[in-house]
RNA sequence: GCCAGUAUAGCUCAGCGGUAGAGUAGGGGACUCAUAAGCCCUUGGUCGCAGGUUCGAAUCCUGCUACUGGCACCA
């Protein structure tokens, strides 16, 4: 079976899930279940990133332990991807110990990768960096944080100038290596980075790429972190612990194995990492394949990054300190997680930025699910039951609509296009054609004239049959996305969903008859307005 | 400061050298199978601003403005 591995972001336990953490993983589910679908062998990641000062911070805050902190918050991510149907097959928690394992013995073997020259590591060097540091904030200050009269305000409270030793990893002497990479990858059309205007951007920051990557924290200012293998005194860093959860939540990987497992890489030469645009540079952009090509990966084996915009609200920024964060579970409550689904993968083109509305969730909703396809099985489950009691007579389909099923079969295959590269929106407009088409089928052939015209009555069973067939071609273009809406018109239809191949039956089973309609996507409305 | 990107109908966006497009919202009509849904027709734009190239520019070039992203600087 042909192989496909995406991954998500791990989101930060240190807040409340947003609707840009709901996306991503909605994108993630719907790619997976298309290719699931199309029967390929699929695997999900998806998880949290559960380290970190600020997790540190905030536990202290609570005054619990910070692993009983993360492991509250990481119960709200999971019960939220519940609720969202978000089917994940691996799930990455950077606690657990398979992770910490994995991280340490990753750290091990590249301070052991001896360089003969030098007898010091080919990736990682320890080396001391001086700068102020504020100890009420228990951090290093850049001269960002400093005033307009260029000392550093009050805020950050006693301030000295420290010294303090670190690992770092050797990143800057990769340039042209990483250059390179990026540059085969867009001459091959296999793009390291969609979509491709991103791949200038981080070309861009790639060559401006110096100084190297400082990968580990003092236990005396962060002790919430993976320990260092080498060096009990240290923590490990953000990235090298969040970005290594690729792998060690991945079947078959060996961190202590020079090449890693061909049962690993069976799967990971296909894996695409959905982000957002925020961690494309440097982390996802320059870290993680350098921090790979340390690993033993080949050129060949370097993921695909696929970057999403974000939600804006009302064109701002969407961020706790504005205020102005929109809640996905509370919007799953009100209008159910299928509207909030639709909407997620329907209203932007990934890749892109979009403005979020809750009027327009609503809108899309009733528009293209509930007037549109609902309204559509709806009514020709209705006119089969009434005008042939469900089993339309097995007829030669009237010349004049014989377009209709190709027409049809063309959107199907078109849709698999879009849906492989990603483009989900694209892939929802061409089932919205489907759509369109049955129902103005409907309008021009006029089935309830024809049931009043005994000569007419093989061509009210073409009608009934391209209705039927049309609505299970939508019900199939709809299956990655909906997939619970999905298989409930099929079973009203009593029909499998198509294959995604691009061929489709050209009339219904033998003995057909269709089940008992119900509105599948009941009209929503947005809650009035407060009482002024 | 540098490098990109975006600016087209109320809204979301497509078009990227040859008489301004789609969806949605607004208006009108005919119909009745249906979730008062659907169908047909239709109003609506000096294509951000100013120049230039061209027989012809939303489309190419230059400058400007606004917004977005990235990088850098912040002695």
């Amino acid at each position: 079976m042909k192989p496909f591995f995406i991954t998500t972001a791990i989101d930060y336990t240190n807040g409340a899930p947003h609707i840009g953490h709901a996306y991503e993983k909605v994108l993630a589910d719907v790619l997976a279940r298309f290719h699931r679908q199309n029967g390929e062998e699929v695997f999900l990641l998806t998880g949290v990133d559960q380290h970190g000062q600020k997790v540190q911070q905030s536990a202290e805050r609570e005054g619990i332990a910070p692993q009983e902190y993360v492991d509250g918050v990481t119960a709200k991510f999971l019960a939220l991807w519940e609720k969202l149907g978000i089917r994940f097959d691996g799930w990455a928690a950077t606690t657990a110990d398979k992770h910490k394992e994995c991280v340490r013995a990753i750290l091990t073997r590249l301070w052991e990768d001896k360089d003969p020259a030098t007898g010091g590591s080919r990736w990682i060097y320890k080396a001391a960096r001086s700068g102020h540091y504020s100890v009420r904030q228990e951090q290093f200050l850049t001269d960002k944080e400093r005033g307009p009269d260029g000392e550093f305000g009050p805020e950050w409270g006693q301030v000295e100038f420290r010294e303090e030793e670190n690992y770092y990893f050797r990143l800057a002497e990769h340039r042209e290596w990483l250059l390179g990479l990026i540059d085969t990858r867009s001459a091959e059309g296999k793009p390291f980075v969609i979509p491709e205007f991103r791949v200038v951007e981080l070309r861009n920051a790639v060559e401006k790429l110096e100084g190297d990557l400082c990968i580990s924290r003092p236990k005396s200012r962060l002790s919430w972190g993976i320990e260092f293998p080498f060096d009990p005194e240290f923590v490990t860093y953000v990235w090298f612990d969040a970005l290594v959860n690729y792998l060690s939540f991945a079947p078959g990987y060996d961190p202590a194995a020079v090449r890693p497992p061909e049962e690993f890489l069976h799967l990971w030469r296909t894996v695409i990492h959905d982000i957002g645009k925020d961690i494309l540079i440097p982390a996802h952009g320059v870290y993680w394949p350098v921090m790979l090509k340390a690993l033993g990966f080949t050129d060949a084996e370097m993921p695909t990054l696929l970057v999403h915009g974000w939600w804006n609200i009302s064109g701002a920024k969407m961020s706790k300190s504005l205020g102005n964060t929109v809640d996905p579970d509370m919007l799953a409550d009100r209008y159910g997680s299928a509207a909030l689904r639709y909407y997620l993968m329907s209203d932007i083109a990934t890749g892109r930025d979009a403005d979020f509305s809750e009027e327009r969730l609503v809108q899309r909703h009733n528009v293209d699910l509930a007037n549109g396809l609902g309204n559509l099985v709806n009514r020709s489950l209705n006119m089969t039951r009434k005008y042939r009691e469900g089993s339309p007579n097995q007829v030669v389909i009237p010349e004049d609509f014989s377009a209709h099923l190709a027409a049809n079969a063309a959107a199907l295959s078109e849709y698999s296009r879009f849906m492989r590269e990603g483009q989900v929106q694209a892939g929802l407009e061409r089932l919205g054609d489907v759509v369109n088409r049955a129902n103005a089928l409907v309008d021009a052939s006029a089935p309830w004239k024809l049931a009043k015209d005994p000569d007419q009555a093989e061509r009210l069973d073409g009608v009934l049959t391209i209705l039927i067939l049309s609505a299970r071609t939508a019900a199939t273009m709809l299956l990655s996305v909906l997939p619970e809406a999905a298989e409930e018109i099929l079973r009203q239809l009593a029909l499998e969903p198509d294959s995604l191949a691009g061929e489709i039956a050209p009339g219904l089973p033998e003995g057909y008859r269709c089940g008992e309609p119900q509105p599948v996507f009941p009209r929503l409305e947005l809650p009035a307005p407060p009482a002024a």
